[in-house]
This record gives C-alpha cells, structure tokens and sequence, in this order.
RNA sequence: CGCGGGGUGGAGCAGUCCGGUAGCUCGUCGGGCUCAUAACCCGAAGGUCGCAGGUUCAAAUCCUGCCCCCGCUACCA
C-alpha cells in the first residue's frame, strides 16, 4: 500500500436537499481522491451530514417526523445523490452516530482538562436560522441582518472554549506552514482575520435539546459547529476505545486533506485548529477552500426556481458530463457559472466532438483495417508517444496541486493530439498501399494507446464513462485499479490482437440546448 | 476609509504570486480531408489586457491613485 491519505468534506446540514452547489463539492472532492488512488495513495475519502441543531430539529417537527426520523430521511436522500452522482467516498459519518457523539465527549473532556473550556452568560439576539447571537448594532429593524426574521432573546449558561489563547499559535502555524489554507487568496483573509484578534467561543447551547450532551452538565447541549468539525477525528475512531478504532485513529489522522467551501475557511482554519491544539491533537495538513457555482451569473435561488437540481442535470445527460463541465469549467478556488448553453457546447465541443468522435473513428478504422484486433506497434506513432509522456507529466503536477481544470486540458491536449495525428497521417491513404502495412499498424496502434491513456488520465473526472472507454478499446481489468506510472511510459499497454468493442457513440451530440 | 472577488479580441475563461512572443473554448471567414457522432484538420480576421501615472532595457504581470461590476444584505457551499 501506498502512503495514506485521508482527505474530507463538508458534512452537509440536513435543512434542505442537495443543490449543485453542494454537488460540486462532493464532485470535486471525489476526482482529487480517484486521482490520489490513482497515483498510488491509500485513500480513505469521508463525507457525512450534519444533523443536530435546532434548525433540523425544527424542519423535522414541521414535516411531523422525529428529528432522528427526519435525518435518517435526509440521509437517504443525500447518500443516493452522491452515488448518483458517482461519488467514491469510503465512509459517511452522520453526527448523530455513537461514534461522532464518543469522539465529540473525549475531545471536549480534554480541552476542558486542559482547562480552556469555562462556565459564562449568554445574552443576545439569537437566530435559530444561523445558530448564531447578535448584537442589537448587528441587527437590521430588529431582524436578522442574514434571514430577515425576528431573532428570540436569549440569556443563558453557555461554556466557552478558550479560543483567543490560540490566535498566536494559529497565525504562527499559517506562518509555518503557509499550505495549509489554500488557495492563497483564502490564506490571506485567515491571516487578517487572526491579526484582528479572536474573541472566545460560546460552545453549548441551553435551550436546545437536539444535539450532543455536554459531558459534565446534561442540561447543555454541544453547539453545533463545534460538534460538526469533530466528525473529521471521530470518524477515525477517535473517542472509541477498541483496539481496531486506535489502530485507524492512529492510521488516518491527521487528515491531509479538508475540502470545504470558502465561507466556512474560518471555522475550518481557525476554530479547528485552536480545538484540536487544546487537546493536543495533531492539525489536518491542508484545508481547501472552493468558490460558488453560479447559475448565469447569479446565485441560484429557490424562490427564482434558478436551483440546478444536480440529480435532474446528471440525469439528462448522465453524471460524468456535469462532473466533466463543472471540474473543467469552473477553476478549482475560484467561482464559476454554470449555464445550460456552456454546458451544452463544452459537452459537444469536447466530449462528442473530440473525444467520442476520436474513440469512433479510431475503432471504426480497427475493425476496417484489422477486423477489430489490436494492431502491432509500428513506426509513425512516436510523436504522440513522446506527447503523452509529456501529458502525464503535467496532468499529474496539475492534479497534485488541486488544479483539477488544467488536469483536464492536459488530458485533453493528447485527445487533439491524435485527432490532428489522424488527419497527418491519413490512414485510409497508407491502407491502399500494401507496403505501408506496418505505418498504417503504428499509426491506429498510437490512436489506441492514446486512448487507453486518455482513459486513465479521464477517469478521476468521469468514472462510468472512462469506464465504457476503457471497455470499448477490448481492455478487461477494472479501471478503477489502474495506477498511473510515471516510471515507465505508459505506452504499449494494450495486448496485441486483442478485440476492441466497438459500441454506442460514448458522446451522442446534444442537438438542442436544454 | 467595513471585507472580499472581478474588469484580457463578439461570448466565456486562463495567464498576474516568480515582469520578457497575449493562450484556450465557442463564434465568424477561407481552405483541406472523407476514417469518424454533418464530426476532424489547417489557416485568417479580430485585443492600446478598465483608466491615469510611476518603476524598469522591458508590465496584462510590480507600485500609486481613480472608475465600473459582483458577492458578503436570501433558501445557500
């Protein structure tokens, strides 16, 4: 086994269903880690839901469920988008697990040991939609400044975490490690952030009831965001005192990896880490925070009808184009839009056009020239060899730093590549000269090597469809378990006389925009 | 002085950190090919890189000032 590599995402909050915003998440998180297999890694890939807070709770009484009903509901709903979507996460925490709740206690048991945790008074607006306290300045008419509603007054016993202690220690590990909050625009917004200086953190709530217990005081109740952040180490097996939960703690933390959206870098890159300093706890190596997705420009909204509801989209079209259009669209940290018009035009542009077209015309002039079997490697091809050794190259120092949209160009460099090859060396024209038997071998022979790496190199993007690929070039062993070798040239690899099968076009063209 | 993002050929983007031929996709125009999903290939037109200064042999890229757009004011990642 490869080194590890553990790497999270969001847990998502069980409110509403999940958008393509959310999708996108998952989607992204999901071609980082097929290409961490890929290159060799020992993968462990977590997603999971959040589901304790009053707001759940809420949702849940209005629908007329228990909230532990409602968020078994919500996880159906989610765990089956995510499969849909072709998501490879090898473990979903749900927060209201045992093992979460076990995790949640031993972490809060020590920072409280530690003696950064301490008994205070509450006394605000509170709005049950961001769990969150205002002051009077901070409301708008008496609203909410974020959900126009009426916060409640609220006066209670909160503890606190001591988080202003760790404002230095934080801005010293950024300092040190400047990887860790990435991309660099977010870093410097966590530095500024942490220049200002950090107030304590109210950590349990009073009047609520749905959520995780404080240990020492069952009448309070963990506030959500920090019971949230600790599914990273709980699902580790932190907290849980069987030898095969130490081993995986002691395996897979610290994660490597916490991919999240860009407003939620401050909980991520500096609560998290003042938590896990008060236990002594080992920090995650790098917190990635992505943009939005916006549909035409805007954001999408609800009420518009303007949410892209990602199951609808997969399913026009499939999964793996969404995932192909949103990875390849949109720069991976930056924020991006999302349009039927340019999803319709990169899906024909470059996955009809180029790459489906390249796999037909390809294995249509393999079963003209040599009744579908593999041909013989020959003289003619070495330009597009020596291309994609150069491909992989970049591809590979693309994906290792996140750049999942160069990634893909690269790939796609060798797909015009060989369409270009084609046109060169003009197939059909060496098939009526018989002594150019071996150039016409060489040349289909390339395209199909080309192909099979191009599968590869696609598949942390589109699993099923590289997958299908793959199938039709006469591969059999699963793809999926392909490594990527920068050793050996990845040429050659296809078995001679091999039957290809030849099938549907991978890429039918859209014809009409959605 | 609230914070942040952005202004690059008709459209959408990359390049800006680490100055040195302005790149990609679509569209337009011309040509080629016929293996292929009316797909593919080649070529061309089209940009004072928001504006004004500055630094430099050299700036889209660094510095200063200004203008405009967009988030943070929604169900939201």
């Amino acid at each position: 086994m490869g080194q590890k590599f553990y790497m999270t995402t969001a847990i998502d909050y069980v409110n509403s269903r999940p958008h393509l915003g959310t999708a996108y998440e998952k989607i992204a998180a999901d071609c980082i880690a097929r290409f961490k297999r890929l290159a060799g890694y020992d993968v462990r890939f977590l997603m999971g839901n959040d589901e304790h807070s009053l707001n759940v709770e809420r949702r849940a009484r209005e629908q007329g469920l228990d909230p532990l009903e409602y968020t078994d509901r919500m996880a159906e709903v989610f765990e089956s988008t995510w499969k849909a979507l072709g998501i490879s996460y090898d473990d979903f925490i749900r927060t209201t697990e045992e093992r979460h709740k076990r995790g949640v206690r031993l972490l809060l048991e020590r920072i409280r040991a530690k003696g950064d945790i301490y008994e205070g008074t509450y006394a605000g607006h509170y709005c049950v939609s961001c769990e969150a306290f205002y002051q009077e300045k901070d409301l708008i008419d008496g609203l909410c400044p974020v959900h126009r509603t009426k916060p409640q007054w609220l006066e209670e016993k909160n503890y606190f975490f001591r988080l202003s202690k760790y404002c230095d220690a934080i801005l010293a590990h950024i300092e040190a490690h400047p990887e860790f909050v990435q991309p660099d625009i977010r870093r410097n917004e966590i530095v500024a952030l942490l220049k200002e200086g950090l107030e304590d953190l109210s950590i349990s709530r009073s009047s609520v009831r749905w959520g995780i217990l404080i240990p020492w005081d069952p009448q309070s109740v963990v506030y959500v965001w920090f019971d949230a952040l600790i599914n990273y180490l709980s699902a580790t097996g932190f907290g849980t005192d069987t030898p095969e939960a130490q081993a995986s703690y002691r395996q897979w933390w610290p994660a490597d990896l916490h991919v999240i959206g860009k407003d939620i870098t401050r909980f991520h890159c500096v609560i998290w880490p003042a938590m896990l300093m008060a236990a002594d706890v080992a920090l995650p190596k790098q917190v990635f925070g992505h943009g939005w997705v916006h549909l035409k420009g805007e954001k999408m909204s609800k009420s518009l009808g303007t949410v892209v509801d990602p199951l609808e989209a997969a399913e026009r079209f499939g999964a793996d184009p969404l995932r192909y259009f949103l990875l390849r669209e949109i720069s991976f940290g930056r924020d991006g839009d999302f349009s039927w018009e340019r999803f319709t035009e990169r899906y024909n542009a470059d996955l009809a056009n180029d790459l489906g077209n390249l796999l037909s015309r390809t294995l249509s002039m393999t079963e003209k020239y040599f009744g579908g079997r593999v041909p013989p490697a020959g003289p003619g091809a070495e330009r597009l060899a020596r291309l994609a050794g150069e491909v992989v190259e970049r591809y590979r120092e693309a994906m290792e730093r996140y750049d999942l949209s160069t990634g893909a160009t690269e790939a796609w460099r060798l797909v015009s590549a060989a369409n270009g090859f084609v046109d060169e060396v003009k197939p059909w024209t060496l098939a009526r000269d018989p002594a150019r038997q071996a150039e016409l071998a060489g040349a289909i022979r390339g395209l199909l090597e080309s192909l099979r790496l191009v599968a590869v190199l696609a598949f942390p993007f589109m699993p099923a469809k590289s997958a299908e690929l793959w199938r039709q070039l006469g591969e059999d062993e699963a793809l999926a378990g392909q490594l990527l070798d920068t050793e050996e040239p990845d040429w050659n690899r296809l078995r001679e006389g091999h039957h290809v099968r030849k099938g549907d076009p991978l890429f039918p063209r859209i014809e009409e925009t959605p």
